[in-house]
DNA sequence: ATATTATATAAGTAAATTCTAATATACTTA
DNA sequence: TAAGTATATTAGAATTTACTTATATAATAT
């Protein structure tokens, strides 16, 4: 459980949390991602990055390109730890 | 919902989520966690402020100390969040 | 009133974050 | 092979974070 910070800084930015509600229907490439967000490309690729290395998101590629789709296990755990801080069990 | 990443920043920073941890059995001053951490106390207030805000904890005070607690509302509003996002519903 | 204790704030600094522009890599097709 | 497309990486700048030291504020006790 040593990784969870680095989980919720994952989450704890307003463009990486864009990206996980537009992942949350369905898989996109990265220039899918990049036309719903108002930053570039490369800002896109590093953000999927961080949220790769958290566990949050895995890429699978395609042809020339990379589907991102969300990680649900690795959801459940932060649900999992959160719910573990609530003081009434 | 938009202060979530809010809520995030906050829960993604070790001091902090240490500090939750240890403010999840009983309410506890300023000094009591500094105690437990490695850090100075100013930096222990400076963290107890980012989680006010974020209104994961709450101080009351109490003579001299202010006794900080947690704030289970604002942890199911963040596990409802995270399980909002999840895809298999 | 003065001193003591608990907490908060301010100022300054080193490191981390987040972006853009430029470039590199990888795959596909003409 | 050369050109085009999708993604990743690099470099550098502006901003934010997280700390420490010093100081301020507030409540209590002598």
């Amino acid at each position: 459980m040593e990784y969870l910070p680095d989980v919720f800084k994952a989450l704890s930015n307003p463009v990486r949390w864009n990206m996980l509600q537009l992942l949350k229907q369905r898989p996109l490439c990265v220039n899918a991602l990049t036309c719903h967000l108002r930053v570039s490309q490369p800002a896109v690729s590093q953000h999927l990055k961080i949220l790769e290395h958290a566990g949050l998101v895995r890429g699978e590629k395609r042809g020339l390109q990379v589907h991102y789709e969300l990680v649900p296990e690795r959801l459940d755990e932060s649900i999992a730890a959160l719910r573990d801080l609530m003081p009434t069990k």
